[in-house]
DNA sequence: TAAGTGATGCAT
DNA sequence: TGCATCACTTAA
């Protein structure tokens, strides 16, 4: 499972549309450095994509404030608040300027369980990170980290490679393409993409 | 199934 | 300046 030395994806992963990069994404760590000096995270397990040309996307419209980063150069995060509680995270795609970005929504833990449980102490296991927002108490991750750039080791939020991804895809295979969650515009495009064995989606 | 929560951004 | 909206979660 795990690398203790973990290589990010590189920029290059980020650059097509995120409708592409979603379902690339599927199998691949998300990793926090914690306060320790170790690492935090696990495989991604579901995923959306927001596009450029999608009203449900934030970025749809215009350039604003919060959604700055989805603007800029692809391989960051873009974080947000919602719901005045909690944070979502993304990892952007696309070309700079281009506003897209890929919604991580749920991971299987696999590194720093004992953090996690310390961030988000629930009974269940398996609801340690099965949400957006969830993940993102799991994990700490605030809206300091908006714009953190993922390809890069030394900023502590970045999503590497799995070097056993094609042996647990095969395990918690099919993957399956469906509407994406919460939204009331397009919600009828198939860009929401999930490991249709793993536990730890959001919601079937 | 519904309420909580407050920043955001669009309309005024 | 005001106010509806919101890529969610939890407790029922």
């Amino acid at each position: 499972m795990p690398t203790l030395s973990p290589t990010p994806l590189p920029r290059s992963f980020y650059e097509p549309s995120a409708k592409i990069v979603a379902p690339k994404l599927l199998g691949h760590l998300l990793l926090r450095r914690t306060p320790g000096g170790g690492w935090a995270g696990g495989v991604i397990v579901e995923t959306e994509a927001y596009l450029a040309n999608d009203p449900a996307c934030h970025g749809f419209r215009r350039e604003t404030l919060r959604n700055r980063s989805m603007y800029g150069p692809p391989g960051r995060a873009y974080v947000y608040f919602i719901y005045g509680n909690y944070f979502c995270f993304n990892a952007v795609c696309a070309p700079e300027r281009v506003a897209e970005a890929v919604l991580i929504r749920a991971i299987e833990p696999t590194f720093g369980e004992e953090w996690m449980r310390m961030n988000r102490p629930v009974r269940e296991q398996r609801d340690r990170t099965s949400g957006p927002a969830k993940l993102c108490l799991a994990l700490d991750i605030r809206r300091e980290h908006d714009a953190r750039d993922l390809c890069d080791v030394n900023t502590g939020l970045i999503i590497a490679h799995n070097e056993h991804r094609r042996r647990f895809i095969n395990q918690h295979k099919p993957v399956i393409t469906t509407t994406r969650i919460g939204i009331s515009v397009a919600e009828d495009l198939p860009l929401r993409f999930y490991l249709e064995k793993s536990a730890f989606v959001s919601k079937r």
